[in-house]
RNA sequence: GCGAGCGUAGCUCAGUGGUAGAGCUCCACCUUGCCAAGGUGGCUGUCGAGGGUUCAAAUCCCUUCGCUCGCUCCA
């Protein structure tokens, strides 16, 4: 990351994540293993936290939405109806104009079934079925000035002519006609510059060069039994989705549910990432809280719109602010041919943008695959009115991990404390000024921190202070996470609850023995209050609704 | 997937062929009447891993794993 711009770097993120029991590399001891994060101490407790506001605001506080837990190996079936198996399983090439992923073994058939090569061919007086076709410089110019502008854009002969027939010069100079193989022309064609690329092969849809044919498997395999053969692969779902589509008609059957309702799971998901990045923001094994919503046929639009705004709102809920998210409204031609609509909510992690979940309104397809392949009725009867249909989804689709690591850089705050309560922003990378000292601290909101107070008495060698303030201790860790201190300067102590985001310290002096009030002290703003022991459970609970 | 850089204590890093270091953190004791004070003592490393060159490797070479950045990719 750039240090410019006062951006936190995810290096010093990780840094103090390791250093205070956030995230841990896996299997660090044996060098780790890319794309796999281990959560410690704290980092758990935060990561239920989200798990946990997610549930009761989805499930737990709403009539129409049921929970579910299935499980991560399932039929492998699952998959061909969900479309992972078949589609993104073999070879794909990329387009790199038009972006579009091809089967690498049927690129071929599609260049010959497209528009451009037929055109192409007609031009030129070829004969495709023979290996062999014949033509001259000139005609092939004429087609890529005429038709090929318009059919195939992308293709490197209709975008550099010249260039692209200079490998045609030394033939055209003895003879005015070529002889050529109908694959090699139409990879010739589709060639800039030779010398750099090689021969590419065209797009069969614009005619731009493709990538090279690449896995894009990116499910893991496993076996299930003893015996490792074809009839026993299966995978690890690459989404939690397919256990809820599955388990439709059980759900409906046992929930009394009626449409528009939900069902709502949290769970672990599996993709073999070509290449993950950014921390934990692309892992291989990561956690995803999905909501799948049916309704009526023709109500997704409304179910959409509102599933967006309730998730917004959410976010904003768990002290994400408004000015930091984002959503990204897909375009028509960016969405998948069943869904009718897409939105990303992002957030401006340092790294860029990026979505934290996506909200999509995926029609009847999931369903209606699974009664295809299942031979299963995936229909609903609505009694009331007597009819019968396949409901439509809106799937609210967010990624734990994800929220939790932007939940991290949001908290994340560098700060430099001056004598008289002055503090000024501090620059990355740099020494605070004379008289000022740096102070590191996460922000949490209260309801997320992993720890919500900590308790200290003022001084470790005076056992009446030690004593009372463990009572006080005692008492909150009934309620709430708490932490015990009694090592080092009462400053450093704040300073520690600081840095793990702790909301509230509660510190025990001699005042307590009297009188039996404490000193509460806020986190952000370093401001102490002076209150009694029996009012400080219901202070620490007003900040976590 | 390609290219470049990096990997030494929990963290940040110094150490370019000759006995593995510093600061911070952490732990113990002392001190300390509210924001990283001070004192004393202490723990911590197969120098990412494996192989090679050498009398001798953290250091040079090869392989590999991991991290970062830039492309690429992200159904």
């Amino acid at each position: 990351m750039k240090n410019n711009e006062n951006k936190l770097s995810m290096d010093t993120l990780a840094s103090l994540c390791k250093r205070r029991g956030f995230i841990f590399q896996s299997s660090e001891i044996y060098g780790g293993i890319n794309g796999f994060w281990d959560y410690g101490p704290l980092g758990c407790e935060l990561k239920r936290n989200v798990r946990e506001t997610w549930w009761k605001n989805i499930v737990q506080n709403r009539e129409n939405v049921v929970g579910l837990d299935a499980s991560i190996i399932m039929h492998p079936k699952v998959w061909e109806a969900s479309g992972h198996v078949g589609g993104f399983q073999d070879p794909m090439q990329t387009c790199q104009i038009c972006k579009k992923h091809l089967r690498a073994d049927q690129v071929w058939e599609g260049i010959k079934e497209s528009a451009w090569f037929g055109s192409l061919v007609r031009a030129i007086e070829g004969v495709p079925d023979t290996n062999e076709v014949t033509f001259t410089g000139p005609s092939l110019l004429r087609w890529a000035i005429r038709d090929g502008k318009k059919l195939a854009p992308g293709l490197a002969l209709v975008r550099n002519p010249q260039v692209t027939l200079s490998w045609l010069a030394e033939k055209a100079n003895t003879t005015d006609t070529v002889n050529i193989s109908c694959i090699d022309l139409i990879r010739h064609v589709a060639t800039e510059q030779l010398a750099q690329t090689g021969l590419q092969t065209p797009c069969p849809h614009c005619g731009g060069p493709l990538t090279e044919p690449r896995q894009f498997n990116l499910m893991f395999e496993t076996y299930v039994g003893a015996i490792k053969s074809e009839d026993h692969k299966t995978y690890l779902r690459p989404e939690t989705a397919q256990g809820i589509f599955a388990q439709f008609g059980n759900v409906l059957a046992t929930s009394r549910q009626k449409i528009p309702f939900g069902i709502a799971q949290i769970g672990k998901a599996f993709r073999n990432e070509i290449n993950p990045r950014n921390y934990t923001f692309r892992s291989r094994e990561f956690e995803q809280m999905e909501l799948e919503f049916f309704v009526k046929p023709g109500t997704d639009q409304q179910w959409h719109e509102y599933w967006v705004e309730e998730r917004m709102k959410w976010y904003q809920s768990i002290g994400l602010p408004a000015e930091s998210l984002q959503k990204y409204v897909y375009k028509k031609e960016e969405l998948a041919h069943y869904a009718s609509a897409c939105v990303d909510i992002m957030y401006n992690f340092p790294f860029g943008m990026q979505e934290l979940e996506g909200i999509a309104a995926r029609g009847d397809f999931d369903l209606s695959r699974h009664q295809q392949f299942s031979g299963k009725s995936m229909e609903y009867f609505n009694q009331e009115t007597n009819e019968k249909f396949v409901p439509h989804v809106v799937e609210p689709s967010a990624g734990v991990d994800r929220i939790v690591l932007a939940l991290l850089c949001n908290a994340y705050k560098e700060e430099w404390l001056g004598k008289d309560n002055q503090v000024l922003p501090a620059e990355p990378g740099k020494q605070p000024p004379e008289g000022f000292e740096a102070r590191t601290v996460m922000r949490f909101h209260p309801k997320i921190a992993p720890v919500k107070v900590a308790v200290f008495p003022l001084l470790k060698n005076k056992p009446e202070l030690v004593e009372k303030a463990r009572g006080v201790f005692d008492t909150l860790q009934k309620w709430y996470p708490s932490f015990w201190d009694v090592a080092g300067a009462i400053g450093r102590r704040y300073r520690r609850q600081d840095e793990i985001g702790t909301p509230f310290c509660v510190t025990i002096d001699f005042d307590t023995l009297t009188n039996n009030t404490v000193t509460i002290r806020e986190r952000d703003s370093m401001k102490q209050e002076r209150i009694e022991i029996s009012k400080l459970a219901d202070k620490i609970h007003e900040t976590l609704a």
